[in-house]
DNA sequence: AACGCGTGGGC
DNA sequence: TGCCCAAGCGT
């Protein structure tokens, strides 16, 4: 990350005193984390991999009730796998991205049928499972079975752009961010500053906790609250002056009128019914353009999110009303 | 590698 | 208000 831009300095792992990031982040995770339902000790492999899919570009805000449902709901992968596809998009109900809950529902199937109903864990298992990519497969990797990897998110990329590189934003993923992550990881191996550590191998997963609390709590996207920074003595970005990004700049989101917009729509009525409606229902959804929902709808159909009966009707899949 | 994919809250 | 953003993934 900060490829063009950043600083030549290399990572600060460690200061003169020998105390290294972690040092400070681990603690400081310990006293200032949210409490978090998925993160509490009881919570079982299953339940962090459904709470990251579910977080997956949704606020944790709103996921924390549809993630206790769904728990209470479906325990276990074998006990969702068993369930309907149309019981899952509703239950899923209004996180967005519904997709994200076809491919659960896939990922729970498998793992009820391959993997003894228990989830992997190692990343290139997590991986091959459907919607669980880079980050996901390394965020149960670590903070479900512990293991030291790194998990890079969208916090963790904008907390090493300023502290490490002294960018003010990330800019693109790359695949060099995994790297920049797994130097500041502790346990790193032998070595002055490992030896006078206070953290060792089994903090590694804190760490990356830590590092993704402080992306989204303090070193936020806008307006970072510097004030509270428990490394401020120690960010590249800080000690620059903090110098505005000067790299390529995101293109805004589009919404009104799009077919992500259409397709939310047909959804919704498809959720709010009890079963199979008519063709007219879902044209009266949108209006507007005619030819927008067909194609909508066609898409729809194509991804698998919604199924067509023989008598015409719609329906979210396995759907018998 | 850039793009499309839902939804709603904060400023 | 309108725009930006939110624990990404698959293509």
């Amino acid at each position: 990350m900060g490829t063009t831009t950043s600083s030549t300095s290399a990572a600060p792992t460690a200061t003169a005193d020998g105390t290294t990031l972690a040092d400070v982040l681990v603690p400081w995770f310990r006293a200032h984390a949210r409490d978090l339902p998925w993160r509490r000790p009881e919570t079982t492999a299953w339940g962090v991999l459904v709470s990251e899919i579910m977080l997956q570009q949704t606020p944790v805000a709103r996921v924390e009730e549809p993630w206790r449902a769904w728990l209470e709901r479906w325990p276990r992968p074998s006990a969702m796998a068993a369930a309907p596809a149309s019981d899952v998009l509703r239950a899923w109900g209004k996180l967005g991205y519904p997709r994200r809950a076809l491919r659960l529902h896939a990922a729970a199937q498998a793992i009820a049928a391959d993997h003894g109903d228990v989830v992997p864990d190692d990343v290139a298992t997590l991986e091959s499972l459907p919607g669980i990519g880079t980050y996901t497969a390394r965020a149960v990797a670590a903070f479900a079975h512990g293991q030291r990897v790194p998990v890079v998110d969208t916090n963790v990329r904008r907390v090493v752009a300023r502290a490490v590189h002294g960018d003010a934003e990330a800019g693109a993923a790359a695949a060099r961010d995994l790297a920049d992550v797994e130097v500041l990881l502790p346990g790193a191996g032998a070595g002055d500053a490992a030896e006078r550590s206070s953290t060792r191998h089994d903090d590694a997963a804190t760490m990356s906790a830590a590092l993704m609390e402080l992306g989204a709590t303090v070193c936020v996207a806008r307006g970072p609250r510097c004030a509270d920074c428990p490394i401020l003595d120690r960010c590249a970005w800080q000690r620059r002056g903090r110098p505005a990004w000067d790299g390529p700049v995101r293109k805004a989101q589009t919404w009104a009128g799009t077919d992500r917009q259409v397709r939310g729509r047909l959804l919704d009525v498809l959720r709010g019914a009890p079963g199979p409606v008519t063709a007219e229902a879902l044209e009266a959804a949108w209006l507007t353009n005619p030819a927008q929902r067909a194609g909508c709808l066609d898409s729809l159909l194509v991804d698998g999110l919604v199924e067509q009966l023989a008598d015409g009707r719609f329906a979210l899949p396995g759907d018998v009303g």
